[in-house]
DNA sequence: TTGAAAGCGCTACCAA
DNA sequence: TTGGTAGCGCTTTCAA
């Protein structure tokens, strides 16, 4: 088996030199059509793969991007969206060659320390941000790395990177009125974790909606974990006025929300509706299957790294906005027994 | 803000030619311990960082592990054992400054065609095996591409690689004695995808585990998802014969194997008894809380990835044998109301 | 034990 | 439109 071919054996092969098999692979004008294809067939011929590191070392990149998602190490779980999004970020990165640096961090000391590394190292062009925090300041790090990044919703404060974000205020929307239509006139919100953009929009919605529908506003606060959902869930059954329905910010609280409905003995839907916000695959295989907004977690992915890439590539990019969250009803929301 | 430090500069600082801060890097002898110790000291001075890209394009090394993980599409979750095994990997990375790339693929040839570039790009040191396959083909194809890897769990054909092992024969037969000493006597099984060799021997070990016990096996195929698993489960409960506990090849299915009874109206764990093999945090959080097994998932990261690097370093790495899989008895064994 | 120089595979610049 | 040459930041000879 013969070495690896590098650029100058293309060149050779083609009979050209080595700076012109460079600007025809990446794209540039200046070498004649007949020549551009003499060296695409010689580089097909030899099946040449031009090398990333030596790429990077004079152009400064590293035709990657990053990916660090903190996590609490007691509780090392990631979302279910977690999957489907990197698939999503990976089909768009292997067409190009490129790849994915993920890690994962147990604190934000670590996570820190990661973002100046994998800069300093030159490991990525740019950095995919998920989980926006309010006045999240991981945009502030990045922009004084020099980086460039995306962030997976709109940051409050002003950002320079792309956002990519989704309406679900409609599919709130949707989603109370469905309750609402049912019959259900005290509906309970557990939030997520509220410094996060998402969880915080959430509950401004579930507000607003309580205040058109002239219903009580019933919130609990949580943190987007099964534990702290349970724990919400408890406290709302426990009240004297508790409600016939529960929305949750995200899924797998729902499910414990499940859970716990099932350990005091009450008999879902009737005796208590559930849904959750997050379209995730578990709920279709819990009991009774989860009532829950579509979320489409590749196509997050998808977007992201495609507006990253043009970031990167072309110095600037456009906000993008997905296709609006719609409800799946399933079977945990029903016609409350006592409305 | 100046531009990063490169070698050279470390070398004027500390009055050296380049060479001898490499050979001090690097940790190789011959270089007077005087020089190495002013050779470090401008080296933290400057805050020198040494550029992968730029070490790997002479000495091949990418400084970077790959994982590359095939999940079907439609259901692109992601078991709960994968956040914590990839922070284990990191632990270990990311003090060596490296780190990880991923990729999530949709298919079996897109799985290889990932595996070729990422060898091909000079992207990765080595490969982490996850999800060992029978006769896993992927052996084959990183050894063609003359590269390294390790594998969690022990192939059953030769494999040139080191393998992470963990016994859970104890485990399994701890669960088993348990559920037998509560007075089942009907202990199904419902397997693992028996394509992977941890699936298979799950599988033999409780076949053998009823055959010491004296006590008829009763065995439902399914393949790691929560979907196969509740399918399992009804076939389980509409027999004449139905088992009056049930172990699950993991916690997915458990779970959702638990949503089944419940659909059916059965009160847990009194009617059936429910048991999983994966330790997942999801576990604590459904009612009945899972009895499963611990499982320690970023103990198979931090193994796997000392000993790949062991051996991508040093050329070769022992096996690895990590503590033995014990049982986590929680709400959902109980002794059956009809044994 | 050290320094000088060549080279890894590419990009970028300057002439021709 | 092309070729030649000089780096990018490191490692690795080979002499001294």
């Amino acid at each position: 088996m013969a070495r690896k071919p590098t650029i100058e054996d293309v060149a050779r092969a083609a009979g050209v030199s080595k700076g012109l098999v460079s600007l025809t692979l990446n794209g540039r004008p200046g070498v004649a059509r007949a020549t551009r294809e003499r060296i695409n067939a010689a580089a097909d011929a030899l099946g040449w793969r031009p090398n990333p590191g030596a790429r990077g070392l004079t152009n400064h990149r590293a035709y990657s991007l990053g990916l660090i998602v903190r996590r609490d190490p007691e509780t090392f779980e990631v979302d279910p969206f977690f999957a489907a999004f990197v698939a999503g970020v990976e089909e768009v990165l292997a067409a190009r060659g490129m790849v994915l640096v993920l890690s994962i961090v147990p604190d934000a000391q670590t996570e820190v320390e990661t973002y100046r590394r994998l800069s300093a190292d030159n490991r990525v062009d740019g950095f995919l941000i998920t989980d926006l925090l309010d006045h999240d300041p991981r945009i502030q790090l990045i922009s004084e790395l020099d980086g460039s990044a995306v962030t997976l919703g709109k940051p409050d404060a002003g950002s320079p990177f792309p956002a990519i974000t989704r309406d679900y205020d409609g599919g709130i929307y949707e989603l109370m009125m469905h309750l609402h239509a049912l019959g259900h006139t005290r509906i309970a919100h557990v939030t997520g974790d509220e410094r996060m953009q998402h969880a915080r929009r959430r509950l401004e919605r579930y507000t607003q909606i309580t205040k058109d529908l002239g219903i009580d506003a019933l919130v609990e606060p949580a943190d987007f974990s099964p534990e702290t959902g349970a724990n919400a869930t408890r406290r709302l059954l426990d009240r004297a006025d508790a409600p016939s329905a529960i929305v949750y910010a995200n899924d797998p609280m729902a499910i414990a929300g499940i859970a716990v409905a099932h350990e005091r003995g009450l008999d879902l839907p009737a005796d208590l509706s559930i849904a959750g916000m997050d379209g995730t695959d578990m709920g279709r295989y819990v009991y009774p299957t989860l009532t829950t907004l579509d979320n489409d977690p590749a196509g997050w992915g998808r977007s992201a790294a495609e507006s990253l890439l043009a970031l990167v590539e072309t110095g600037s990019a456009p906000h993008v906005s997905l296709p609006a969250a719609a409800l799946i009803p399933r079977a945990s929301t029903a016609a409350p027994k006592r409305p």
